[in-house]
DNA sequence: TGTACATCAGTGAACGCGCGTTCACTGATGTAC
DNA sequence: TGTACATCAGTGAACGCGCGTTCACTGATGTAC
């Protein structure tokens, strides 16, 4: 039989697995440092000691999110042949990454309690941020006028909060409605595909 | 001097008005029960009498934001005289009540603490999705097949998440690197209406 | 026109809860010599 | 190889805070007769 050791070793990463699990279960609003602390077996000070307030463990929590979700978007986009597809692939899977951790997207992408001057937010932001440019600038040509920057930011823009609105408000249940119509009933993900194709 | 009456007369409405002031200044999850009725003038138990809890507070405020959303986004559309720039417009409206209401905005689109069964709630939303999937659909062709009613409902699907995620990402903050790129600087309003143009 | 009474809106004190934070402490680990 | 000491991670009791809720109450209003 092994008795606790006084100290915990790794009690930084048992945390945020714990944070995770509880934001899973209850939601963002669930996640304060007492829970993480009891979730994760400790005594409800010691998170003091590697986060230094909420803010802290949320922001850490949130760059974990975005390392996944980075990784998550980068493999869906490496088994698409032709750019086009390459950015819909992105597209799907930065909606199923939402589907499949609705807490932590949430706490990702509400600012709400985080602090992005912490640099592994902020570095896994850039990132994220860095890929969606790209795979919408790969699609389109380099642009040229300054009305051609424009559009371009535009594509990006459209491509980007296409499918934020949409893993937001399937999220939120609101697409329901759309899903469920009179006549026809489709599959989130289906609905998703056909958006991304309408021209 | 006239001194303050025992009963209000509208304790209610100030109330709304009250927990509106509060969400502008303190965002939503300064709106608590006790604060409202601080704000008004009340004691901390009041409220219980017109809303029976702060979900209730919060579902009342959030049919007042869905009933001048509805209003903002009608008078925009009735300016304009064909579909697709009816079409358009509303999208505008939509962001326009966001940025004018960050608060507000948040309470409704976040399902968070509101009971959509309330009747004036539920009436507001549908209201809101009714008057969005008419102008997409004024702006289309009827559906004649059951695929044809796919891509209705992609139409509205797009057209919706498309302004949605714009609003949201704009509140967040998210979107300062794409108004402000490395060749220009561009307002908001501009790039919305930019992004709905584009093919 | 008066009067009794039920009902309703609002008050203020009190309760328990979970929270973040502080603080004195204790156990463990590493480092200097 | 040992020993002294600083540093660090974690504990547990305590504090104050704002919250929602309960409760006995009080003032005002409406209604029946």
């Amino acid at each position: 039989m092994t008795t606790k050791p006084y100290h915990h070793g790794a009690l930084r990463e048992a945390l945020l697995v714990a944070a995770e699990r509880l934001i899973k279960r209850d939601g963002v609003a669930g996640l304060t440092l007492r829970a993480a602390a009891r979730e994760a077996g400790a005594s409800h000070a010691a998170p003091k000691n590697h986060f230094d307030d909420l803010t802290g463990l949320l922001s850490e929590l949130a760059a974990v999110g975005f390392e996944r979700f980075n990784n998550h978007l980068r493999s869906a986009a490496s088994a698409e042949p032709n750019e086009q597809a390459r950015l819909n692939a992105i597209g799907v899977a930065y909606v199923e990454f939402a589907v499949a951790n609705p807490g932590l997207f949430q706490l990702m992408f509400r600012g709400e309690r985080l602090d992005p001057s912490r640099p592994a937010l902020r570095r896994a932001m850039d990132e994220a941020f860095g890929q969606l440019t790209a795979a919408v600038a790969a699609a389109h040509p380099d642009p040229l006028s300054e009305r051609d920057a424009v559009i371009a930011a535009a594509r990006v823009t459209r491509a980007w909060t296409m499918v934020h609105g949409y893993a937001m408000l399937l999220l939120e249940g609101r697409l329901t409605p759309l899903l469920v119509g009179d006549s026809y009933a489709i599959d989130a993900s289906v609905l998703l595909k056909v958006m991304l194709e309408i021209e």
